[in-house]
DNA sequence: CTAATTATTTAGATTAACCTAACAATTTTA
DNA sequence: TAAAATTGTTAGGTTAATCTAAATAATTAG
């Protein structure tokens, strides 16, 4: 059994591998920082998980999960998208609260529990955030979508979900009347700054590259 | 905040001094069984849970939980007791899987959750195994409550709660027929070893001293 | 292609929660 | 009430997860 803090990391690694389309490999530094941990802790970890066989490491060199790893990995980010879409969709916790609770229930271990709380859900496919849950054979729709930044002048798209996580910016998109599913016309973008005049449900806003940056559209 | 460990003395302590009605305190030993550790390391964390203010404790004396100590304990005792409500109302577990999943999830922390937990499923007052629930403001309705073996030969009771809460019991309990609310009417019992013929809905059976001492009824 | 910079590891501590073995206090029993 | 039994504490370790400081490897830049 996985202590709390190996599941962590393999998360940590299941993320840093999929920020984009060709990472499939981490660094020790780049690890410690998104687990907020020194780099001598980390490496200390990566030895115990290399020896676990639940990533590829060789000293000095770069990380990936194993097969193993990745399973695991991928089951705890099913656990962590299904409750917080129980917290959202069941207990009327807002978007933007729904994480950090998520946090800590994502290591509670019972496979039957898992599988009853997807059943009780009706099966979601996506997370109050527009995240992809893994299905029960592990399976997880990986597809990395553009961000409204990238968005021609002129055109509209539609919000399908959001990058950042965190309670500031998710309480801002909120506020802007921005929701999954919610439709944006790029009306005109700021050459100097890259920001964004846009059309949302009648009313126009102006929003930072940066946050452009953070909303995924299709 | 408590670590997981410490919640865990704390709620052992808990139900080391209610017992019976008179226990208010309980030895070191006695703590130690009870959570399968060693002595020595009990009295580890006894001077720890003292240096918090949480308990009543001097070196060689008895233990008892201070006022802070209890309301904690008596939180985690609410969370245990909705999260198992909430595995076998919503979740479809068995009343002899409950336990197991709910010491896991009794150590969120996050009062939104619990509140809102409590409204989702109507504000319960008893537990799958007839427990009653402490409420939100961490009231806790205690009654000590008669035990079958107790009940008088050629008298009928409802079983109203189950003492021992392990699976094996809870599972020969069902299988016997028994559930909470069943109507019980003991039709006699063996001078020797204290075992009773009981009358469930129809059918005859005979049940152990043991056995009916773990049935407790109204 | 060396020197500077950055990335990573090693060495040596710390803390929480546990253990065993030995010792000390308290309670029971004869 | 003294010996025996029980209960509880102390001393000295271990392991997991963390840290700081120092050393080393790898990469980048001039
Ligand atoms: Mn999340
Ligand atoms: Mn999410
Ligand atoms: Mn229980
Ligand atoms: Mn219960």
């Amino acid at each position: 059994m996985l202590s709390f803090t190996e599941e962590n990391y393999l998360k940590a690694l299941l993320h840093l591998t999929m920020e984009f389309e060709d990472k499939v490999e981490a660094g020790t530094n780049e690890l410690a920082f998104y687990l907020g941990v020194k780099p001598a802790t980390a490496t200390d970890m990566l030895k115990k998980l290399k020896e676990k066989k639940l990533i590829q490491y060789e000293k000095y060199g770069k990380i990936s999960l194993s097969e193993t790893g990745r399973k695991k990995a991928i089951e705890i980010l099913r656990k962590h998208r299904l409750w917080e879409t129980f917290l959202y969709e069941k207990l009327e916790f807002t978007w933007d609260e729904v994480h950090e609770v998520a946090e800590q229930l994502e290591h509670i271990h019972s496979p039957k529990l898992v599988d009853k709380l997807d059943k009780f859900l009706g099966y979601p496919e996506v997370d109050p955030h527009g995240d992809s849950i893994p299905n029960a054979k592990g399976e997880l729709k990986q597809s990395f979508k553009k961000t409204l930044s990238e968005v021609e002048t002129g055109t509209s798209c539609k919000m399908v979900a959001v990058k950042d996580n965190t309670a500031a910016f998710l309480q801002y998109v909120s506020k802007l009347n921005l929701r999954i599913d919610t439709t944006i016309q790029v009306l005109s973008r700021q050459d100097y700054d890259g920001s964004m005049e846009l059309l949302i449900s009648g009313s126009k806003i102006m929003v930072s590259q940066k946050f452009a940056e953070n909303i995924l559209i299709v």
